[in-house]
Formats: structure tokens, C-alpha cells, sequence
DNA sequence: GTGGTTTCATGGGC
DNA sequence: CGCCCATGAAACCA
């Protein structure tokens, strides 16, 4: 079923190849750019040993950490966090990232990654790779398992550690979901599970991958306000906030010849604060005390994290703060955001319902910074009444088409809209489906379940179900087999995902120099269905006669090693790597063009590095040459992100014979390869 | 769905 | 250096 519908003409088409002049680099600055020889090159470990604080401030005066110094970067891009001119707090921040090969790390307690490393206030070394846990009990990590990880393949795009701490950031924090994503496939054929997240987590506390090891005050080299996380040990192995539990991080740092345990980051779990509208205050409450039987409970001591806070109170030094909300999609989920540095402003103790006393402190979110959370509220008011959405020049461009309406917004410039062209989110294909081959199904009654070696669906993609029970896709593959309609089981299997259609509340916005652009209201989680690059599958026979003035044609070219690489995690685990190589890769014949018909994918614009990619699909017929192409996110995408993918490679390939026009990327990525 | 219960990893502190 | 344990999130169970 069709639907479609004709979209207002505007007055210039406008190409997808504008030039750029906001860069992306901030936001995506990626690692894959050298190729780097596994064996003779460590792969991304990441070490910044914290530096002393600052001494030098003056005795009298107590300092403070001023906002102005501390998002202050330098050319090669290092950040100095909460740095003054004569006293940087963290001197050696990611230019100390150190390396080592995952190959060598030793399980035996022989090998210390971090003596050398000066480690002050915490910054405890992990010492747990093998041995006994504190009950005694063997710990549940067998040394095989780690044993003959990465052996000289390629484990994760490799940072340029030094110079890209946003890069490191993102790696680290993909591999992070890469393991938990697979590691919750393995689970849910037990039908237990085991804390994928803990486990993943053990896996890269014990591998070292992890970014900014360490603690500081201030910002984090690499992490970005609004960032998003799932699970509280992600904030945890990219050096946001140490603690996988508690809520308060902190930190003995010197001031001047005093010592202090200062607060530097806090989780805000979201439970309380029913400010609502003001963004940029927070009352936090004080850890401790809170047993759930009343014998336990007790007043909260002004000790460990409470005593930092309060010493930050005085000290006045800058506080990361992480807010968490609840997950729109899931409904026992949290969402964590990151919404940059605050102050404590004061403080008081304050007497809870279940009658113990509590401390309460009041931050302050430090003036100058980007939005954060601020962001996630407004867009939630959208969501929650689309016509608040300011700017806006259409409600829905898919006239109805898409469950969810898509608005065009213009928040720059006076022009009125992308050019004609028909709202559909269906493929038109040269040939009936009829006629093509068709799908191979399974009998499955109600749903497939993972781990069925009688489904025949799991077997045609390998043995396993390609997505998780929340519909989230574990790895990329060359080309994944949903159930459909000659399938025996029920709608509601887990091996339906894309045909479902979008979930999001899209915008199409225009960017500030790239012409239309596309994004989202909603949080994306890595591996979750964005949406189908729809359009006009185009005869390979005649692909030469009108390609060159069509900028809105898809084909499978090569994409860059992130996309490629997306399915890393197994090799971490002892498993064989899907990973195809680029020389590796084959493209398929399908072209679409959504010149003339399309959807919201037409809008999105290349980046060298992406936050989508594609993936072929197939779920109503089984011609593999021509597959849907379906995106998915690479990376959690926080709301009003830019979705981007890999437009590929051009030009080298043989086939298409130059078909694809080269064009001049500007996305202004520290890997860009400068054309796609 | 919800509320109570269990388990878990980290690193501060002794 | 080794041990202890506070902490609260995530998931499960009733």
C-alpha cells in the first residue's frame, strides 16, 4: 500500500553537496583515519593519568575553576581542562593517552599496565584481572576468554589517540556497545540475563579500553555536552563519572599546599526534581541513609561524597553534571545526558519523608555552554505537542505517509522548502515483487526465539537473530533476512524490525550550509532502526544517462571503516570477525534514486564520520541483489543531531564506470577523505 | 504494571 | 598492599 503524496514545490533544488561552512568536526572527529599495522601498533587504550592539581593558587583566596578557561582547546586539539594560564589541572590530559597492544595484556598480575603512571587521589588501578573476588569466590571471568583476543586482527577503528580525544571517546564507547549488544544475544538464547552491561563493562575494564583514566575537574577530554548513555558503566569507561554506582565522584586535588576532597562529577538520577521548566539549576541530594528497611536507615554523615560536595561548596570548583531521564522507548529504562559543569551554590540539610536527614545542594549550571538537557526538554515538549515546534514551514512533508508527521523547519535563512519531489515511503521497483524470487520463511509458531536451530530465519542469518528482544541490531552483516509474510510467526517476532516503519519524530531542517538536513526529536540508541532509503530503483543498464544531474541516488559504495567496522565486539570475546575489508567489500547492483520519490532519507547528508549507516534488508522478497536498504544508528544520537551517513567512496571501483560523480566533502571530519 | 529483592563493579578508605 | 564495603542501577520476581 502506497502512500504518497505530492510535496510543494520550492524554489531551488538544493544539493547535497553544498559546502559546509559549520564544520562537523567538533562533533565528529573521527578515528579511522590511519591504517595503522595491528601488530606493530597498539590498539586504542587509552590512559590519561590524572595529573596534581594546580598549585600555585594562592592561599587567601580560594580558587575557583573558571569557566572561561575550561573549554579552551588548543590547535592539535587537545583540551586542557580547567586549566589556568600558570596551573593547568591535568597538564598532560590526552597527549598522555597511553597505548599498549590488546594482544600483550597480561592476565597475570606480572604485567602492571599502569606502574609508571602517578595517580593521585584515586584513580585506583584494577588489579581484579584474575584472582579472587571479595567473598573469595573464583571470579567469573575465565583467562581463556581473553586469551586470544584480537591476534593481529583488526579490533576497533583506531584513534590517532593523541591528537583526537573525541574520537577515543566514540570508539571506546562503541566497542562498550558492541560487547553488550552481543553479549545480550548470547544471553537471550539462555533465555537469563546476565547483566550484559556489567559484563561488557568487565571486558573493557580488563582490556584497558577505556578514555580518560584518571580523574579531573572539568570537562572530559572527547565527551561532548548532550552526549547520551544507556547504562551508568558507559559513563564509566569513557572517564565521565568513576563510580559504577554511586552518584558522586570525587577527587583529593591540592590547593595551593591544602589538600581537599573536592566533588567533580555528579549522576542526577532524575527522580526528584520537579523544577520542571529551569534547566540550569539542580538540587542534588546527598548519598547515604537511604536502606530500604527502616532498621537500616539512618542520617546521612557528612562524609565521602557528601563531604566533597561540600567541599566543592567552598572551593567552589566545577562539577560535571549527568541528568538522567527516562527512556521514551523503554519504559523501565533511563537515559542519561551529560549537561556540562556546574557550581554548587549552597547547601542545607533537609529532612526526607521517610524521616531521615538529608543534605541538599543547589548547583548552578556554569553560564556560556551549550545546550544539554536543555534540549532534551524542549524536545520532549514537542513530542508531546508537535505544534510548540517554533519555525515551522510544513507539519508534515509526508502528508501523512509516515506514521509520525515530518516537519520542515527553517531556522537559518528564507528558503521555503527543498525542491518537488513525491512523499513515499515505499521502494518502487522496477518489477513486481511477483515476479521476483521470493523470500524463504520459517514455521515458527508466534515468534522466532533466538537459539532455535528449527527456525529457519535464524539459520538463513547465521545462526542467530540479527536484532535483540528491544529490536536493536547486534551487528552489521552483508545482508540481513527478516521474517515476512510467508513466515509462520506473528507479528510481534523480534525479526521484524524495519518493516515496521519509522518510530521517530523527524525534522527536515536547513543546516547552515549544506542545504536540507535531517535529525530528530527523539534519543537514537546505537543499533536501532532509523529508517529505508526509499525511491526508484534505477535500471543498472541505464544508470549513465541521468546520473549526473541526480544527487539523490543511493548505491552500495564502499563506506568508510567506522560503518565498516561497526561489528567489532566479537573478536574482543574470542570470536571470528564479520568485519569485511574495504578491498573485501562487495557492492550490489541496486541503485535508488529518491530524486522524484522519496522519504526523509534523501535529506540526509555524507559525513566521513557518520552517526547512521546502511544495512540491506530483506523482508518481501529475495532477489539479494536488490535489498532494502535500511539505516541504522552507529552510535547513540542524542535529539537534534544531524543524522549523517557514509556516503562512500566514489570513483575508485571499476563498476558503475564513473557513473558515481565525485564530489568535494567538506564534513570537516579530522579523517575526512576530502571527496565522496 | 509495580514494588520489593538480588546482584553487581568500582574504588575510597582503612 | 590487601581487604572491606558503601553505593544505587538494572533486572528479576512475586
Amino acid at each position: 500500500m502506497n502512500s504518497a503524496s505530492n510535496f510543494i514545490p520550492g524554489p531551488n533544488q538544493e544539493l547535497l553537496d553544498a559546502k559546509p561552512l559549520r564544520s562537523l568536526a567538533p562533533m565528529f572527529p573521527a578515528p579511522m583515519g590511519a591504517h595503522v599495522n595491528q601488530s606493530s601498533t597498539p590498539p586504542l587504550v587509552c590512559v590519561t593519568p590524572v595529573g596534581q592539581f594546580p598549585t600555585g593558587f594562592g592561599a587567601g583566596n580560594l580558587p575557583a575553576f573558571g569557566s572561561s578557561t575550561t573549554f579552551n582547546t588548543t590547535a592539535n586539539g587537545v583540551f586542557y581542562t580547567g586549566a589556568s594560564a600558570n596551573g593547568p589541572i591535568d597538564a598532560t590530559p590526552i597527549s598522555a593517552y597511553k597505548t599498549r597492544p590488546l594482544g600483550t595484556v597480561s592476565l597475570d598480575d606480572d604485567d602492571e599496565p599502569y606502574s609508571g603512571n602517578q595517580i593521585t587521589g584515586s584513580g585506583r588501578k584494577s588489579k581484579r584481572l584474575s584472582g579472587l573476588d571479595t567473598n573469595g569466590v573464583k571470579i567469573k571471568r575465565p583467562k581463556q576468554v581473553y586469551k586470544n583476543f584480537v591476534a593481529g586482527k583488526e579490533l576497533a577503528f583506531l584513534p590517532p589517540s593523541s591528537s583526537d580525544p573525541r574520537g577515543v571517546v566514540e570508539a571506546v564507547h562503541m566497542t562498550f556497545e558492541a560487547l553488550r549488544r552481543r553479549h545480550l544475544q548470547l544471553d537471550e538464547i539462555q533465555e537469563t540475563s546476565k547483566r550484559a552491561d556489567l559484563k561488557a563493562g568487565a571486558i573493557m575494564m580488563a582490556s584497558n579500553i577505556r578514555a580518560n583514566m584518571g580523574k579531573r575537574v572539568g570537562a572530559v577530554p572527547g565527551v561532548e555536552i548532550g552526549d547520551i548513555f544507556y547504562f551508568r558503566m558507559e559513563l564509566c569507561v569513557i572517564g565521565l563519572h568513576a563510580p559504577s554506582m554511586g552518584g558522586i565522584d570525587y577527587m583529593s586535588a591540592k590547593f595551593g599546599t591544602d589538600e581537599d576532597s573536592v566533588a567533580i562529577c555528579i549522576v542526577a538520577a532524575g527522580g526528584y526534581e520537579n523544577e520542571d521548566e529551569d534547566t540550569d539549576t539542580l538540587v542534588y541530594s546527598g548519598s547515604g541513609g537511604n536502606s530500604k528497611n527502616s532498621e537500616e536507615r539512618h542520617d546521612q554523615k557528612l562524609e565521602r561524597g557528601n563531604l566533597a560536595l561540600e567541599r566543592s561548596l567552598h572551593r567552589k570548583n566545577e562539577i560535571r553534571v549527568v541528568r538522567g531521564f527516562k527512556d521514551p522507548f523503554c519504559l523501565t529504562g533511563k537515559i542519561y545526558i551529560y549537561d556540562g559543569l556546574y557550581k554548587i551554590q549552597e547547601s542545607w540539610k533537609e529532612r526526607t519523608k521517610s524521616g531521615i536527614n538529608c543534605f541538599k545542594y543547589k548547583l548552578l549550571r556554569e553560564p556560556g555552554q551549550p545546550d544539554g538537557a536543555a534540549i532534551w526538554k524542549m524536545t520532549q515538549g514537542w513530542i508531546d505537542n508537535a505544534a510548540s515546534r517554533g519555525r515551522v514551514i510544513l507539519p508534515d512533508i509526508s502528508s501523512g505517509a509516515e506514521i509520525l508527521p515530518v516537519c520542515l523547519v527553517n531556522e537559518v535563512d528564507h528558503e521555503k522548502g527543498p525542491g518537488h519531489f513525491t512523499y513515499s515511503n515505499q521502494v518502487k521497483y522496477l518489477r513486481p515483487h511477483s515476479s521476483m524470487k521470493p523470500l524463504q520463511g520459517c514455521g515458527c509458531h508466534s515468534v522466532c526465539l533466538p537459539g532455535d536451530a528449527s527456525c529457519a530465519c535464524g539459520q538463513h542469518n547465521g545462526g542467530d537473530l540479527p536484532y535483540s528482544s528491544s529490536g536493536l541490531l547486534v551487528c552489521r552483516k552483508p545482508i540481513i533476512y527478516e521474517c515476512g509474510e510467508v513466515c509462520n510467526c506473528s507479528s510481534n517476532c523480534r525479526n521484524r524490525v524495519t518493516q515496521k516503519g519509522v518510530r521517530f519524530h523527524f525534522e527536515v531542517f536547513r543546516t547552515a550550509s549544506r542545504g536540507w538536513g535531517l535529525r530528530c526529536w527523539e534519543p537514537i540508541r546505537a543499533g536501532a532502526f532509523v529508517c529505508e532509503y526509499t525511491g526508484e530503483v534505477i535500471d543498472e543498464l541505464k544508470v549513465n544517462l541521468d546520473d549526473s544531474e541526480d544527487d539523490y541516488i543511493f548505491q552500495t559504495v564502499c563506506p568508510g571503516e567506522k560503518t565498516l567496522k561497526w561489528n567489532f565486539g566479537p573478536e574482543l570475546i574470542g570470536e571470528e570477525s564479520t568485519y569485511a575489508l574495504p578491498d573485501e567489500f562487495q557492492p550490489l547492483p541496486i541503485k535508488i534514486s529518491a530524486k522524484k520519490i522519496g522519504n526523509v532519507s534523501r535529506f540526509m547528508n555524507h559525513s566521513c564520520s557518520p552517526n547512521v549507516f546502511w544495512q540491506p534488508v530483506q523482508y518481501d522478497h529475495g532477489d539479494d541483489s536488490h535489498p532494502h536498504i535500511m539505516f541504522f544508528a552507529l552510535k547513540h544520537i542524542s535529539p537534534m543531531t544531524e543524522l549523517t551517513y557514509d556516503y562512500g567512496v566514489a570513483g575508485s571501483e571499476s563498476h558503475g564506470s564513473g557513473s558515481h560523480r565525485t564530489k568535494n566533502c567538506f564534513c570537516g571530519s579530522s579523517n575526512c577523505r576530502g571527496v565522496f
